[in-house]
DNA sequence: GTCTATATTCCGATAGAC
DNA sequence: GTCTATCGGAATATAGAC
């Protein structure tokens, strides 16, 4: 049962999807939430205070869609979790897409914007480090320095990416393509130390 | 001799690099530049105006630096070239920082703004090409088609860790480092085919 | 908690003198 | 070409009833 703050949290993440950080307008996002301008100023405080919920909400909703796998499923190899993993955020469905957006709306802002980047340095953290786990558990005698690189490496090249697809520059197979050549490149690197 | 109008582009490209695309403020841009407001609308029509010309500028700029090199200099081997080439970006100048948040703020607003997407994907084209052809000159047997994917991935991973470095999410040494692991992880596998 | 006003601030843009 | 002054619209935020 979707709270009200959620519900406005959720119609947020739609909106920066559609109009990016800058172009989210309190009054557009009530529309959106189908709730007064006023009720938003109740529940956040001010348009940063919905800015920085929604920067958490979106990084667990990430999380949530990352981790589920349906019972029932053939097991993977770890390789097939990797890649999973990371081709997750090069989808073209309104989830990923929205997250993908804001994400990227998000990293940009925080260039310019000192509240944002603690939020967002957390959530990297976390993302490099699972990132990090699957690589180990493709190549388990790999030292954690150099798993933690490619972690580094992979996350920043599928940011990148991301944006390029968001952004016109290529299109989604290639994109993918271009990712799991780059997990290639890592683990062979990886394998002969 | 600086004309008006680019005085008034080098302070637009200063107020980018600190505000953002998104934070630039004709009034603000007016007192950087230590002229009125009113003026910077007779030279650039309107505010679309100074940003369209400012990423003209910014990318004339990057391409002078880009090529610019010491007459006397000892030349430098193909991935000399290459692995400067890259790492130009990273470095913690004023101009070179001032160009980088431009352009991730150029491409962030790209992906909900049509207007500028083309300029972008022409601008990143040539990027992409100029460092296809310097791989080529590392590895001249490798296939263009195989050139070009790296090349790609180079330069997304790139802009990745630029957005990661701007946002204070790496430290740039680490940014750099992780750039040329990818360079000896791309230059491998284009040797081995 | 939620809404209907409305106040307030900010900012892009222009008018008109010099 | 450049400035001072200001307009008008848009967006954030609040007051106060329910």
């Amino acid at each position: 049962m979707a709270s009200r703050s959620t519900q406005i949290l959720e119609a947020a993440a739609r909106v920066i999807a559609r109009r990016g950080v800058r172009g989210l307008r309190v009054e557009e996002l009530a529309a959106e939430a189908g709730v007064s301008t006023a009720l938003i100023y109740y529940h956040f405080k001010d348009r940063t205070g919905v800015l920085r919920q929604t920067l958490e909400f979106i990084s667990d909703r990430a999380e949530r869609y990352t981790a589920g796998r349906a019972p029932g499923d053939p097991p993977l190899t770890p390789r097939e979790e990797l890649e999973g993993a990371l081709l997750l955020e090069l989808q073209d469905t309104a989830e990923v897409r929205e997250n993908s957006s804001a994400w990227g709306e998000l990293r940009a802002s925080a260039v310019f914007d000192e509240v944002l980047r603690e939020d967002l340095a957390r959530a990297t953290l976390d993302w490099v480090q699972e990132v990090a786990a699957l690589l180990g558990r493709v190549v388990p005698m790999a030292p954690a320095s150099s798993l933690a690189s490619s972690a580094e490496r992979l996350t920043a090249l599928l940011e990148g990416l991301s944006m390029r697809w968001l952004s016109g520059g290529v299109r989604l197979h290639h994109a993918r393509d271009l990712l799991l050549g780059a997990v290639d490149a890592e683990l062979s690197a990886l394998r002969q130390g």
